[in-house]
DNA sequence: TTATCACGTAACTTCATAAATTACATGATG
DNA sequence: CATCATGTAATTTATGAAGTTACGTGATAA
């Protein structure tokens, strides 16, 4: 099963967008992301209905934080994108009146309901401000050397 | 996304089997789960492949626990299915290169690792001997009755 | 005022994969 | 040796994220 990447996606642009000086567009997201404009529109639209970004049309325009990344947690993205599916494996539902089912997966979505609680307030605990500054570490550490080139300097990478 | 449900099915397969006096065919397990007996051998095979399961050809044959349900856990069931995705979310693989996504892939993957190994422990901490008291459990506290069926006694339901 | 830019959104197509199905082979029982 | 039941490859179906196309609305600039 193909992973659902919005939360990493929008993670991902939200923390480029705070870098830049002007607004976003959507076809420049795009490329940063590898996808298409109207998937970024899509995307972005939920977190534009909870106040964490604005759109503006026209020349100039474009997305643009409103929030300051310190202010932003990972769980206020997740729930922006409307709380996806977390998990991959489930409860059956082959044959709701039998006991055995009910209680199969009673026990299991007893176990997945601890994981998703703790998953939530582990994502709850991180900011975008958190994941900027590692990223800003990773900048001055050196991590910038890229596999086929040797640090002689030159642009930073994206 | 449709949640993987083959963990379920197979709690629920192996409770029904250890009620059972014969090895169970897997047409009888396909009904019982309301699928085909393709998708049960199937299913079953990994099983099989870890000693938690045998299959005998021929007349009278069909599926028996290799082990008491006291023997098995969660966990271990979840192992033989060959440790299926556990998530629907997960990191992107846009750019690879851009430093920014590494950061928030790694955070991201720090707060699943860490609901992961909650989940599996709490999975090795129950067996199929536990379902299968709280089913007996439901059976005794009258959690037969049936939305459709007054409880005027009769068969207990599959 | 008009051309262009950029978002907004519906409708459709593509892609991945669990699940289901079809087909046929192998082995065990009566 | 007919029947039953598993073993497994190959194919089709179903579902939802992702991608694409098309067109509409509003804002800016010339």
């Amino acid at each position: 099963m193909r992973p659902d990447s919005r939360l990493s996606r929008m993670l991902h642009a939200l923390i480029h967008m705070d870098r830049l000086e002007r607004p976003a567009t959507s076809e420049t997201l795009a490329q940063m992301l590898n996808t298409n404009a109207v998937v970024v529109r899509r995307t972005m639209a939920g977190l534009r209905q909870h106040g964490l970004v604005r759109s503006e049309k026209g020349h100039g325009g474009g997305w643009v934080l409103a929030r300051p990344l310190e202010a932003v947690s990972l769980l206020d993205i997740y729930q922006a994108l409307g709380e996806p599916q977390l998990f991959a494996i489930g409860p059956s539902v082959d044959n709701p009146d039998c006991l055995v089912e009910q209680a199969v997966n009673k026990a299991l979505e007893h176990s997945l309901a601890e994981a998703r609680t703790l998953l939530l307030s582990r994502l709850a605990q991180v900011s975008l401000g958190d994941l900027s500054r590692q990223f800003e570490e990773k900048l001055r550490s050196g991590a910038w050397t890229l596999p086929a080139l040797p640090p002689t300097g030159g642009d930073t990478p994206v």
